[in-house]
DNA sequence: GCGACTTTGTGTACGCGTTCACAAACATCT
DNA sequence: AGATGTTTGTGAACGCGTACACAAAGTCGC
């Protein structure tokens, strides 16, 4: 009943999550001069395990060459395609405090399928100025210049406070995907991705799993859970 | 069968990563005076649905009260304490470009269970300045500063190139987690945890939502391009 | 004190993702 | 050409996490 001859068996949300990652390592590969490689080498490469990579590339269709390997320039292309980084994505960075000046120095995203097309921020003082070869706009303007430049991507790289508030005004001219780094859950109405870069919680998680590993001085468990 | 009697049972680590948000959303609720809530309105603020979170929240142990909700400040007491952010963990930044300034001078790291101990750069002209109130120190005496500010927890703020051995090194002098903003994947040996940041991967995540969601085809794609 | 209402904590079912293990498919060597 | 070795692609089993639905346990009004 859903046979559609056209589109494709969907691609499970963890296997696009790592696709990135591949496509990294491939890249890396063919610097150097690399023509195939193995299930067991990409995988080494990219940190997975060769079934699991071997899986995911399957969903893609089948691109290897059983008992030789994966076509490196090959590959790299069907996996840059599936992504989606064939044309340029222009992005709109909003807040360019320290790290909306690191995002929009990143040299990775002009090179790999995407484009700044807009700095903006409320800082009077940052108006004006070129950062990474770009003029810094008012964030007064979002919707006129998101629209007039095509922004298909909106980062918030603001404080936590007017992150909702901006995400709304970005949604309202049509930005259906965002990246969000501000502290915060934003809501967002049906058909617009959200993700987010927390680096607090990263951080967090990774002392829930130091504390367990302190060897020493962790007595606290009450142990009195069981009751009739 | 399984009795451990010391060991409470594992937290499930989907369920880590979510503390850090009920977290934040629980401090929000305690600056605006708030002292119950309901797991309704918490998993609203957190964004997650309300069984999650209390199937979340009963790995920590019974701290709700039925028909009335959560105590604010009991439960930012238990996550905090769970997480292990009772006392202040030292990190160290290695790598003081724009990602790494933004990171020091991220001021929710020190309010919330982090102390930023030391800034290391390559940099001659970046060593001996002072950024977010610390001294740059030279990554040559990364050991030599690692060991001497107990530092925990470190993070790779550089290029992908350097950012192996540089872990390599902070795993040799006793650092068991780190934190990787470098865009390759890290080898380490058993025991040390590293988590991964990475910004292409996200856009590159949303590029590929994005293109399923572009209504009109853009129809670019050669759809033949094997030769027989 | 007792019934009606509210909210938590959880038994249970389900779906997704990972891993194992192996047959199918290709290359190479004699 | 046939035997041998290598590597992919995948059926099947397993484990983890999520969602549903409800009993248990509390509050509130009278």
């Amino acid at each position: 009943m859903i046979a559609d001859p056209a589109a494709r068996q969907e691609i499970p949300d963890a296997t696009v999550a790592r696709l990135p990652q591949y496509l990294r390592a491939l890249s890396d590969l063919a610097d150097r001069g690399i023509l195939s490689v193995s299930s067991e080498e990409l995988a080494a490469s990219a940190g997975v395990r060769s079934a699991k990579l071997r899986r995911d590339l399957s969903h893609l269709g089948s691109y290897g060459v059983r008992g030789v390997g994966y076509g490196v320039e090959m590959l790299a292309h069907e996996i840059t395609r599936e992504l989606g980084l064939a044309r340029d994505w222009p992005v709109a960075i909003i807040g360019v405090g320290h790290l909306g000046h690191a995002l929009a120095s990143y040299v990775d995203l002009t090179t790999q399928g995407f484009q700044v097309v807009a700095l903006l921020d409320r800082d009077c003082e940052l108006i004006g100025q070129v950062i990474a070869g770009m003029v810094v706009g008012s964030v007064d303007d979002l919707e006129r210049i998101v629209i007039e430049r095509g922004v298909a991507i909106g980062v918030i790289a603001t404080p936590a406070q007017p992150a909702q508030k901006l995400c709304d005004r970005l949604v309202a001219v049509g930005v259906r995907s965002v990246l969000n780094f501000a502290p915060c859950a934003l809501s967002v109405p049906e058909g617009v991705d959200v993700r987010k870069v927390d680096l607090s919680t990263e951080l967090q998680i990774l002392a829930f799993h130091q504390q367990r590993k302190s060897p020493a001085g962790h007595r606290r468990t009450p142990l009195l859970e069981v009751a009739p």
